[in-house]
DNA sequence: CCAGGAAGATACGTATACAATGGCAGCCAG
DNA sequence: CTGGCTGCCATTGTATACGTATCTTCCTGG
């Protein structure tokens, strides 16, 4: 455990000479990737809801310091993918009911009143872009790869965003995708994935013929459908009811 | 109990040593203090955009270190309130105008979608909370309070979408009021403040009324009578054109 | 007189060490 | 036998030290 690669400056021990093309990013790039890694790891269900996310076990994995994990942990913390409880560390967060019905009434309102802009600045190229992750989609999903089918549906939402051309709304989007995939973990039945299958491919569809009021009303109930699959029950995880339980 | 730790002063004034002050379990508290200091001066244009934000300064200025500094200062990056370069640290963040426009088309979209939804949960209680901080607004603006007046009118607007219920849609328009006062502070004229004087009142009487639909107009009307307001040009901050400032 | 480069200073990024806190288990008293 | 308490352990939170890159300034050459 104790480790530590020097790789940085490997090839530089001799020189000591300042290189006007510094390759800065170095650092940020690797903390960026973690960050990736640890998000889709949440997004595709391999890290589930509540599990816990030492700060140690997390910089030994990465073989990076407790420094930048937690950098990271933090920067996840704000986008609600973990929850940091003061004295006892991260973990996974585990939306509750309300959560998730604030959630989808805010993709409700922010994705729907995109689609009109979208429609209007939609090109050929992202018409095969988005139809091609469609497709892996619909792969993902007959292979019974339900991780890979749930990032992909995030990241189509998230795409379709960014078409829009407003990237803090698309950032916004972003999130609310993310948050779902946690949603469809802790509230999905496991038969029933979020996206249906050719919902997708329809919608694209409509944006492509530049119809944003039929887009806008197929969104509205593609997400309504998901919503609806849900099976928000409490599970009074914290404070189980006894005298419920025990019928007195 | 060990209380084997004296509280030693916070002496602020110049020249004092960087001394451990107390740091006992008060620490996250602290820091939530620290981060809403430096926020609220950022929103109230004490810290004008382009602001650098010296780690060093910051960790000695609040008698903390700079690890607590950098944590508030990711935070801060992450609502887009400061701009964290690589390698040269941070800045009160410059909102371009794109930015701009992206901000304030999202509060159209989110803040008049959540009209109906205030109108329907708003309670007397509410209301008189509401009154209060447009009377306080218009006070400020009243003795000449730009930066408690830019303040206020953020909080308002923030209060107002807390109260549709949808905690996460209130977040986001809290972020997107922020990022409005620095726009306001890059772009509005000095002359016109963000808010006209009784639209606040104007809203909150659709509201009572529970009228949503007038409300989600109102609104709309006023979020575009702002943003006309402002008077976005391309400063060039970059590339001062020497050529067309010399006259040739 | 100007330009280019080198050296020093400044400030950020990372790692590590230390301190404090929450949880757990074992022990004692009622 | 049950309930509370006190000690230890594990883990996080904070501070500091070090490395490195960038910026500034000065010196030298053309």
């Amino acid at each position: 455990m104790n480790q530590r690669q020097s790789m940085t400056d490997a090839g530089e021990s001799g020189g000591a000479k300042p290189r006007r093309l510094g390759k800065n990013g170095d650092g940020a790039e690797r903390h960026e990737a973690i960050y990736r890694t640890i998000s889709d790891a949440i997004i595709e269900h391999r890290l589930k809801p509540g599990a816990r996310l030492r700060e140690d076990a997390l910089a030994e994995v990465f073989g990076t310091s407790r420094t930048g994990v937690r950098k990271i942990l933090q920067r996840l913390a704000l986008e609600q993918l973990v929850t940091l409880t003061p004295r006892r560390g991260a973990s996974v967060t585990r939306p509750t009911a309300e959560e998730a019905k604030d959630v989808f009434d805010a993709r409700q309102m922010v994705e729907c009143g995109l689609m009109p802009e979208v429609a209007r600045h939609i090109k050929p190229d992202d018409v095969r872009e988005l139809r091609d992750m469609a497709r892996r989609e619909r792969e993902a999903l007959k292979s019974g790869e339900q991780s890979r089918a749930i990032k992909l549906s995030a990241a189509f939402h998230e795409r379709l965003a960014q078409l829009s051309g407003n990237a803090t709304l698309a950032a916004f989007v972003g999130q609310l995708c993310s948050r779902s995939s946690l949603i469809l973990a802790v509230y999905g039945s496991s038969g029933h994935l979020g996206c249906e299958s050719h919902d997708h491919d329809d919608l694209i569809g409509f944006l492509e013929a530049g119809d944003g009021e039929r887009a806008t009303a197929f969104m509205g109930r593609h997400l309504k459908a998901i919503e609806a699959s849900l099976s928000i029950v409490e599970e009074e995880q914290e404070a189980p009811d006894l005298h419920e339980i025990f019928g007195v």
